[in-house]
DNA sequence: CTGAAAGCGCTTACAG
DNA sequence: CTGAAAGCGCTTACAG
């Protein structure tokens, strides 16, 4: 009983597991470390023998020699929807690899300045970018002249010399339309994100085009301008439904302005989804509080932030041994999915 | 030009400090960690050349010999909103202490049970539990049993046994309501959370005891129950809302519902806050998103992260040192945020 | 109250 | 391909 947490495992050290393998603890470290070449039976043995011990690296005592990395997150845009989940997969990373992550979050337009002065202050070896930092030519420009390695998260404009972790947002809006049409639809309608954030202008291209791969009119007056927020959603879904003829799906640009639609559309007594389709893009917390739930596209957000970190840390160890930098850019699966609010047979899933 | 970085800072070592301050090693940890009896004279000069070299221990380093913190964080209700505030927080301190933090999701009812299982396995030392887990006593029983430290968070039951950090439920209730009252309101309704959650208790006995310190009636038909989802919210607000005198504020029991009073007020064609004030509790993204933004009281849960992990961390060195732990109950101050939602003047803030 | 020695678990050169 | 030595920066006993 007593004792009974230290037992647990992560007892075995390295030394240990050498000598079960009857090798040196140099040789060990190279094959947890997959890095150098080692005979193969020789790898063969000390991995059977790590297997046997339960090893796992100390994490703490490898950073010490090595000196941690410092990786810095910086973000400006409170989405704690988007942060959460983020942070969920960027520490689990961080985590096992022992690297440090440092929060930091920008104010105002201009406070990206202070935070990366913040950030370089406290000696983080790399940044991870979020929206909306990640498409700012600024602060991409001000990162390179520190000679600070740079991720950008869910950029749409990656650039050609930052590493990116992203989801393809013209072929995620171009699902959904693809989505609404197989239900049915044919008379869609569209409201549009801030004009300036290039995912909007993704996403509503992607909307013409699909519109226009199935042959269908896209009329001027079933497009709305909206900003991303819910309070611009408003009048967008107004003008949209207080037509003589109303569409019968609306695709907005975002979950915020999706709920919005759902809300003037219950305050016109449209029911939806009987009377009208709504969905929207992000899948965040909001598309499962408002009621239907909301249809929209799902990023992976987690494992978005595992992938920066693990890019983050391949670009700081290159720096570090003066190899060329390599730009990598990875692009994650989204998913469509489907919620009561544009369910075709809502009677039967209600 | 060249390791521009490397110069920045956290450059100077314990021995630096030593040398410069003419003592050994060992006296510069002891006065770092301020553990341990120093001259007072020793113990200037120790600061003063530490400060003046901006030393800065290194975690990894302290880790590697001390053995280094890990945290568990188990979380279910996937409520973004507060975890990526409370990471921030907790994630703050565990990279200043040099402490991990491990997160577990449990899902479904008994998922704890696996949860815990998985945390345990992981070799966690301490593990911090958040709502509603943190009031599950099943969960702190096994906790106890297994002789695992634990922290609960936001409880508004903080048991005898086990350390917590929290707000005050019922003064922030009680807040809220003399914050309408003082408005000018005397017809105020009510709607309840979740009656088995202990907050959602907390904060109806509240609306009570304001309403009676004021002097003023709480007929039956002022009370509506819900269960803390926007969707409850919708026929809570259609009952509250139908009667043929209206009342001119509704207190929700949190943001979720509080935005479904303004989405039936809307459809009533009722106008917030001119026809009827709104407010919720919790301050969730939710209520700067939906429009009017939501009056609510707002807990600062970025600081009960930093604490839950200060708390946590006190206890596992209590622990190692078989020492007997000392639970301590921390109360942190809420307040309460006035937003349009409940605005006297609307006309001039709008 | 203060210090000299040894060691945390791992990795970086340097040899073979 | 493999190993013996030294050291990362700090702290734990053990002495004085």
């Amino acid at each position: 009983m007593i004792e009974k947490q230290r037992v647990a495992q992560g007892d075995a050290t390295l030394y240990d597991v050498a000598r079960l393998a009857g090798v040196s603890a140099m040789t060990v470290s190279r094959v947890i470390n997959g890095t150098k070449r080692v005979n193969d039976d020789t790898r063969e043995r000390v991995a059977t023998a790590a297997a046997q011990l339960k090893y796992e690296v100390n994490v703490a005592a490898r950073a010490a020699r090595v000196g941690s990395l410092r990786i810095g997150l910086l973000y400006s845009n409170p989405s704690a929807a988007f942060l959460s989940a983020f942070l969920v997969g960027a520490m689990d990373q961080c985590s096992s690899s022992g690297a440090r992550l440092i929060l930091e979050k920008c104010e105002g337009q201009r406070g990206w300045r202070d935070a990366i002065d913040n950030l370089v202050a406290g000696g983080v070896n790399g940044i991870l970018l979020t929206p909306p930092l990640c498409d700012s030519l600024p602060v991409l420009k001000l990162l390179a002249e520190l000679d600070i390695p740079a991720v950008a998260v869910a950029t749409a404009r990656p650039s050609k010399s930052t590493s990116a972790v992203r989801i393809d947002d013209y072929e995620g809006a171009l699902s959904m339309v693809r989505h609404l049409i197989s239900l049915g639809h044919r008379d869609i309608a569209f409201i549009k994100g801030d004009p300036k954030h290039t995912p909007a202008q993704l996403r509503y291209r992607a909307f013409l085009d699909a519109m226009e791969e199935a042959g269908l009119e896209v009329p001027p007056a079933r497009v709305a301008e909206g900003m991303f927020t819910y309070r611009s959603g408003l009048p967008a879904a107004r003008r949209l439904l207080e037509q003589s003829e109303r569409p019968s799906a609306i695709f907005a640009c975002n979950d915020d302005m999706a709920a919005a639609v759902v809300a003037v559309a219950h305050g016109m007594r449209l029911e939806v989804p009987r009377d009208l389709a709504v969905c929207g893009f992000d899948d965040t917390p909001l598309a499962t509080t408002v009621w239907p739930n909301l249809t929209t596209v799902h990023q992976p957000i987690g494992e978005m932030g595992q992938v920066a970190v693990e890019l983050i840390s391949e670009q700081i160890r290159c720096q570090r041994k003066r190899l060329p930098s390599v730009v990598e850019h990875r692009l994650l699966p989204y998913n469509v999915v489907p919620r009561l609010s544009s369910t075709r047979d809502w009677k039967a899933s209600a």
